[in-house]
DNA sequence: TCGAATTTGTGCGTATGTATC
DNA sequence: GGATACATACGCACAAATTCG
């Protein structure tokens, strides 16, 4: 057998401690140099020891600051299937209202984007087309807990009261309801989850560790007739949201 | 502006080689020595560079042999939806049929199993009752894409044709079909997809690097009864795969 | 068959950057 | 602004795997 590093040694170590409640979650770590001399280990190790336990999600680290026991965060379910289509308001409403949250968003629309490729290819139109742009910031009581950019043809709903997703009568009601209203039937979604990790950006926005594990779904709506009429880039971050996919059927 | 790290600048440009067609995909490209004197770096930034390539996947190491082109590899794509357990035969031989590839699988069965805790959790029953665990590699033109392990409490299906998922009649029919057999109308699933990094063992068997980026599915199915008759555990490498769920609603 | 040379992978200490107090 | 703490980048040494004579 292998003997195990010096660092994968203390990692254990300091998991052990933790799990102890040496200390709690919330409070600050001895630094680094005082560790080092206390264990009679070297800065390094202490470093990449701490390193490995913030990738597992058990530590944080603040810049200037100093290295935390995370604080185990409740994780918000979010359950995606058929029926969430089916009710009126938000999917996300709906999702926070099983958990006795309180859900809000932020939103920000952009009308005449020019499709990038990647968009352009999930839309079906060619590339440099219009697009209504939103970004979105969910919350549940105030905290963000999710991230998503969606993308619509602007060809498709131009003139009417539901271009702009989060303006007018059907604001918050969800793209099958307002493409209804310009008479478009949507009545298929393909999501496709990939993993991925968070950049500082979404970091920063989500309130998670850089790098943090992330799912990244891809959505696209379709109308009746096979046509892409919304898609979306959904960034879930795995520290703060768990994914249900409700996969139902008869005999 | 910050200025760019040596290994970042290193990387662009190799990155720009090769998509440049310097290298072609499965060539090797010049050891580290030879890149890091040709090009005047040292050989720290060569690696430090090639480790961001391959983390990205555009390169794949190999200990001993050298640095390779990844080739790009297509990737399955594997459909998940109500519609899956409608058919006859393995939902897993449907996505492959559909893209015309050979779906074949291995699997070693193992009854008596006592229960761990989380699968206990899972399943709905104590811990350490038994069950049966079989695990599952997934072939596509015998090559490997899918790992899975699945759980089933032993008290289901003891005495019946059907306790072991790959033997007697329904081997492969999937678990609705194998439930059906034993009287349990199975009519639920639920699907929660976490992403996560392969580890050595999962690495090696899918042939993909060490580390890389997978999605992790714990599926679970449930009678009409609401009982869970089955949990298992889905690796997923995002090299090799393209998760895709369909969702399909009424008006 | 075996062993030496080559090549990548891992671990570690130091120097420097940057955020916080 | 100074002191302190974590974050990033880097070079070196050694281990592990492969290759080849």
């Amino acid at each position: 057998m292998h003997e195990q590093a010096p660092y994968l040694r203390f990692a254990d170590e300091l998991r052990k401690r933790i799990e102890d409640q040496e200390w709690t979650p919330g409070e600050r770590l001895p630094s680094r140099a005082q560790l080092a001399e206390e264990c009679g280990v070297t800065d390094g190790i202490v470093r990449r020891a701490q390193e490995k336990l913030i990738a597992e999600g058990v530590l944080t680290g603040r810049a200037g600051s100093g290295t935390y026991v995370a604080e185990p965060r409740e994780r918000v379910r979010v359950v995606r299937s058929p029926e969430r289509e089916r009710t009126s308001g938000s999917a996300f409403e709906a999702d926070m209202a099983a958990l006795g949250k309180r859900a809000t968003w932020e939103s920000r629309s952009d009308a005449m984007v020019p499709a990038p490729a990647d968009i352009a290819a999930r839309l079906g139109i060619p590339e440099g087309d219009y697009c209504v742009r939103t970004t979105y910031e969910y919350l549940a009581n105030d905290k963000p807990v999710q991230l998503s950019t969606s993308w619509e043809p602007y060809s498709i709903t131009a003139g009417s009261l539901v271009v702009m997703p989060e303006a007018g009568p059907l604001a918050g009601e969800g793209v099958v309801r307002r493409m209804a209203e310009v008479g478009i039937k949507v009545t298929r979604a393909a999501e496709r989850p990939e993993p991925g990790h968070a950049d500082a950006e979404e970091a920063n926005l989500l309130g998670i560790q850089k790098g943090a594990l992330v799912t990244r779904i891809q959505r696209t709506y379709y109308s009746d007739g096979g046509r892409a009429v919304e898609t979306a880039d959904i960034v879930v971050p795995t520290a703060l949201c768990e994914i249900v996919y409700d996969v139902s059927f008869g005999s």
